[in-house]
DNA sequence: AATGGTATGATACGGTGGTTTGAAACGGAC
DNA sequence: GTCCGTTTCAAACCACCGTATCATACCATT
């Protein structure tokens, strides 16, 4: 199939469209018909295009990874073996405005609704986009403890550090539902979370940071007592 | 109506099945004819007995929300106020123990279905059986900070515990995933977390109540320097 | 045994959602 | 202008799901 300018651009529209439904509703709940119309594209544009609707999804869940390259390249215990836990929070930083920030948004999005309901293309997608990093934490958090990746507390430390960023992605129903009971203040920071508003990103991954740090450092002081 | 004997079993049997079914895979995507056959009934009973696949959910909201009463009273700042790190840290473990635990499990597997597909049962599930867990873990928070309940520093630690908390309810596949690459040890970790196994619940509630209070009291010490 | 409220059963209806079809419109190559 | 591959379009198809219907079976009460 070759493809001429006027087929790229709807092909684009669709994937652009389908990202967006996809992310709001989810794969079951998200349907062609609703895809279809808010592209400007005919019903059967899906099928023509892509194949289907698991065709298209994969497609989206490709390109919102491609799309998803970190502007800075991600902090490992190989760039400075000797300061492990400046190192660690330089990944932690990192990976919470990765996950929070409006750059990695749909992929993140896509995994959390994955995560309830897979699809076949889950597997793909988790070893692309979350394995290398994972890999990378839990190196940083044995070297700040002091023991072997394979140590239980590894798992332990990176899974906490891991919950304090995908429940922001998580509970945005919750996060929504709290604007009734907030004060202006709040739904300020609200609204400017939902848009992704860089500066209240990268101090949510400052908490996290400093949280998550006091607590790693609070179970290697456990460590060394034993 | 008047419920006989035979009834009621009826009643119970489609109740304890669709709990099972919307647990695994949510409101929408549970069928009824799935739950009727699975519960050797016909396919008008829920009609029959609840009045329609909504009232069905609810009923099982209602049910798992009964279920879910802890075995030991939630500890409260007005218990001691004197010490709050020490009920915030019994807090923080009775929470994280309701919540990974096999009591309460239907609850919050439920609620976490809720979080990205929400359904008009959702508010009141929530207010009813979350609300006052998170406002007890506000005002002990705040009193170890030593700052108002209405301080950011507040939420951002209280969602820090509830992420670490939830993230094991939430990526069950995740967990389930990484059984391929896991060692036999882990292995058997993973599994008796599956079955709710209580003495790794109250260790996963332990590091999650160490990790928290330190990365609590460090945030206490910041506020203290400014 | 007869009766009437209760429970179960088989089947059909209306709607929705993904997919298919076949014809029409486009656009460059000759 | 004609041709042919590519793209768009409207309509229909098919499977599934929640619900409604109505007949039948149950069972305590009389």
């Amino acid at each position: 199939m070759i493809l001429t300018e006027k087929s790229k651009t709807t092909r684009q529209k669709l994937l652009a469209v389908a990202t967006e439904v996809f992310v709001k509703k989810g794969f079951h709940a998200a349907g062609i018909r609703e895809i279809c119309t808010a592209a400007g594209a005919n019903l059967a544009a899906v099928n023509y295009h892509f194949g289907g609707k698991m065709e298209l999804y994969k497609a989206v869940l490709s390109h919102a990874f491609e799309n998803a390259k970190p502007p800075r390249p991600m902090p490992t215990l190989a760039d400075d073996p000797s300061h492990p836990q400046e190192q660690l929070r330089a990944w932690i930083v990192w990976n919470a405005e990765r996950m929070l920030g409006a750059r990695g948004h749909a992929v993140y999005e896509l995994i959390v609704r994955e995560l309830q309901d897979p699809t076949p293309a889950f597997d793909d997608l988790l070893e692309r986009s979350m394995q290398p990093i994972y890999a990378a934490g839990e190196a940083l958090v044995a070297a700040v403890l002091g023991v072997s990746p394979d140590h239980p507390f590894v798992q332990l430390c990176c899974t906490s550090v891991f919950g304090q960023c995908l429940i922001y992605r998580y509970s945005r129903p919750i996060i929504e539902r709290y604007q009734r009971h907030a004060s202006q203040q709040q739904l300020d920071m609200i609204q400017s979370f939902l848009d992704h508003d860089p500066a209240l990103i990268s101090g949510l991954a400052e908490h996290i940071a400093n949280f998550s740090l006091a607590g790693i450092t609070a179970q290697a002081k456990r460590i060394g007592k034993n």
